[in-house]
DNA sequence: GGACTATATCCCTATATTCGATTATTAGGA
DNA sequence: TCCTAATAATCGAATATAGGGATATAGTCC
């Protein structure tokens, strides 16, 4: 249980919500989320640290970025937040601003050199009952 | 997304999360909770409220007892933290000893007259594609 | 090695959270 | 009305958390 309350600790907080919700999109470096947000990039790293530190995150280093993405499997409780984020990412206008201004980013030269957009979210009809229909992450397709 | 914030933060503390597990099972007023989970009154009283206050539980009084109950419905967030709580309980071994000792007081009269446990949870199959097949709290039948 | 960039970490302060202990409130019954 | 039980609210201390600012580390390129 404590692993699922470690999610719900790091999901109460408006900032690293925040982050959650861009990294639905794709993995992220941390200039990026800097960008989006408009904050210190201390404080972004220091949330994205909490956020890795409870489990939420992987890190992937390339070269002198360092990607950050949302873990799976984790936890009972992250994967039902996982599942939170992709259906709420839609309906809450300032994550929809921040995802406006995420693409808005790319291919402009102003950020550093991000990664290819993944594929769409998809929709996975398999195991869990209580998640059919569940959409998915991009890069989690039904392998 | 203020509301799913709340959510989040009523979430992140280890006796409103056993709480919120307890109160799956059925409503459930104050002694109840603290017999289970053998703290002191001031303790559960300020939890619940809290967790009332940030959308969580409503309340319903009878005579001298006020019963809790998860609220339904107040935010995306509660959807999903429902059907968490709905999932786990059946797994955390704490939250199994907390069901455990809740069913045990009922019926020998160590505690206030307990409302009649209502009905099981059932699954749900209408609505929010992402929420297929989902499990629901009792007293939440398909209307 | 030196300069530069991206990221992490440390220090310190302000604020928020939690708790035990105590007191207040509300309802029911004699 | 007085008494009691159930619950809520308050106070102060201890702890945890978040933020800004400064500094440290780790790659990359020259």
């Amino acid at each position: 249980m404590d692993k699922d309350l470690a999610v719900f600790k790091a999901c109460s907080d408006a900032t690293r919500l925040r982050i959650l919700f861009l990294l639905t999109e794709r993995e992220l470096c941390v200039c990026e989320i800097m960008a989006v947000l408009d904050m210190p990039q201390g404080k972004i790293s220091r949330h994205l640290a909490v956020l890795k530190q409870y489990g939420l995150l992987t890190t992937r280093r390339d070269g002198v970025w360092i990607y950050y993405a949302l873990a799976r499997d984790s936890s009972i409780a992250l994967k039902y937040v996982t599942v939170y984020l992709v259906s709420a990412r839609l309906v809450h206008e300032r994550v929809l601003a921040d995802l406006d201004r995420l693409r808005g980013l790319a291919g402009e030269g102003k950020i550093c050199v991000p990664q290819p957009s993944m594929a769409m979210l998809q929709v996975d009809d398999r195991e869990d009952p209580a998640m059919h229909g569940q959409a998915l992450l991009p890069g989690e397709g039904r392998g």
